[in-house]
DNA sequence: ATTTTAAATGCAACTGTATTGCTTTTATAT
DNA sequence: ATATAAAAGCAATACAGTTGCATTTAAAAT
């Protein structure tokens, strides 16, 4: 079985992106978490390993190649987690519901919830959806009494 | 029939609020608006008639006695809206789809559309669900072709 | 009508997220 | 080994939103 370092150059290099030191551990970083992660903790984490504006461009980039999806925390502070496969440039496969812990705030992907169709009113049309979910996440439930 | 501003007068005693000039402005414009409304643009529209720090606390007094509620867009800044009948400081009722348009960046409540009820993992505790879909509205159908 | 007072406004400074322009470095192709 | 386009680093800036404090004012009490 190959490596995950390995794994990762190939995704890099799959969708045209240079094999760099910050982007390798970013995505060292997001795949190690069970939550969508924002810049300023990769910043934190990271600490001078890469300048802020760095990380900023790795992720933009990343979700341009459909490798991250961003979802918006309630603070309206971005926050990315790796996309499941399907996903590309060209389209996001990553209409699944979040879930917004009102506890510990961190956005689970709830990859086998997903949104269901809508009916608009007529001349609106949708491209795309969006749900978040708001409450206790499961590792919270017991520390909220 | 009663005037506006005598309606808009009532509903801040009503809720406890003092009848200013900067607050019935606020509610003058939000009513007058098709779409939901955000700091910046009050700031604007208002000029010097208030001051920047005073609209985002008269905003968040309104959503707080459930005047209005808020509804984030796709850069992550709050956009407000007058909430429907049956809102309260106690409990907002204010669980419709929201709808970004991609082309004039306005934000409709679509209150006619209601979000369905959800199923989620075993362990997670919904509070709330906020559903925006993105797309073209009405108003822009045209002009995209 | 005048005074009192709690609430609201205005102003200045600040925080945090994100972006832009430009220079330097580096991964990759030649 | 060299050339070059892409990426990283750095400085400055933009923009939404917040906090502390002094001043003003709506509404209550006298």
């Amino acid at each position: 079985m190959e490596n995950k370092t390995e794994r990762f150059e190939k995704l890099l290099v799959k969708n045209g992106l240079k094999r760099t030191a910050p982007r390798l551990q970013v995505l060292e970083i997001l795949s190690g978490r069970d939550s969508a992660t924002s810049q300023p903790y990769l910043e934190q984490v990271m600490g001078k390993d890469a300048d802020r504006v760095t990380l900023y461009r790795v992720l933009q980039a990343f979700e341009e190649k459909g490798i991250i999806h961003k979802v918006l925390d309630q603070q309206g502070t971005a926050n990315y987690a790796i996309c499941s496969d399907g996903c590309s440039a060209h389209e996001h496969h990553d209409e699944h519901v979040h879930f917004n812990c009102d506890n510990c705030h961190k956005i689970y992907c709830l990859d086998a919830v997903k949104i269901p169709a809508l009916k608009v009113p007529a001349g609106f049309k949708v491209e795309h959806l969006n749900l978040i979910a708001t409450g206790v996440c499961a590792n919270c439930a017991d520390k909220v009494n």
